[in-house]
DNA sequence: TATTGTTATACTCTATAACTATA
DNA sequence: TATAGTTATAGAGTATAACAATA
């Protein structure tokens, strides 16, 4: 709890955070849109590229409902980046797992996503410390 | 310029402002939501209600074709939410209009908009100066 | 009965191209 | 001819509801 409601050095951060995070949105876009992937199909080769997973899974990570995974994985499908697997222990279950291509695509478009590395690049170590710290507090993450 | 390519730390901050981002985009679009809107027309009824712009200008800040404005505005028109208004100087512009219910609407949208507000208030004044002064250089904005 | 994934449907956003009315 | 806005079109993402297969 604080007193922070609007004041203008709370407002001021919280219109930074907004431009922030349009940068990073169009970037991701225009970075997926370089490997002929929309933004969503982006997201989910990346999530799948950590670790496979159930179609039903896919769609509570992305917060949407399973139906639209459907579409979004046969696009990834069709293009060869993703299969999608029978689950031994209940064939109600199909697990989407990422091709060899599928991988290597996930790791080009990590690669170059520019967005906050270059800008980062603006600040020193000691400084992105301190910007990890905050982001970390702020997100309610334990900073041990 | 600086040596800030791959290493631990730039990932690290790098992933907690894809947390950031993931969390305010979800929560702009569950505000917008709660007032009968999508993202879209709540991006554009929240420029409007800044400054009235010609259709074509609202295409340039959003960065998208001006063909989608059309709809966009055709809907927040239908709502009663914003007018066109021809431009004297130039009959060719239109000119995009919140009405008072369009304001109040954004006004309410903007005060409902928690994030970075609540989770700012983990952080003290100070912490918040950092954070603020941190953030604007990242995105170049000159620090005075 | 409950759950997983899919299908069917409708709506919105998006880019592209062609059109109109102005300039 | 160039520009502002629109229309037409097609593809993609989204939620909802209903369905088949499996548990």
């Amino acid at each position: 709890m604080a007193t922070s409601r609007t004041d203008p050095l709370t407002l001021e951060v919280v219109e930074l955070i907004g431009t922030v995070v349009a940068r990073y949105y169009e970037e991701y876009e225009q970075a997926a849109a370089r490997h002929a992937l929309t933004g969503a199909q982006a997201r989910v080769l990346g999530l799948l590229a950590l670790d496979p997973l159930p179609m039903r899974h896919i769609a509570q990570k992305l917060r949407c409902e399973p139906s639209n995974i459907t579409g979004i994985v046969d696009r990834l499908e069709a293009r060869g980046l993703v299969e999608r697997r029978p689950d031994p222990d209940d064939r109600r279950v199909k697990l989407a797992v990422p091709t060899d291509e599928g991988l290597d695509t996930a790791r080009r478009l990590r690669d170059s996503l520019g967005f906050a590395r270059e800008p980062l690049g603006e600040l020193t170590e000691t400084e992105r410390t301190l910007l990890r710290d905050l982001l970390k507090r702020m997100l309610g993450v334990d900073v041990a």
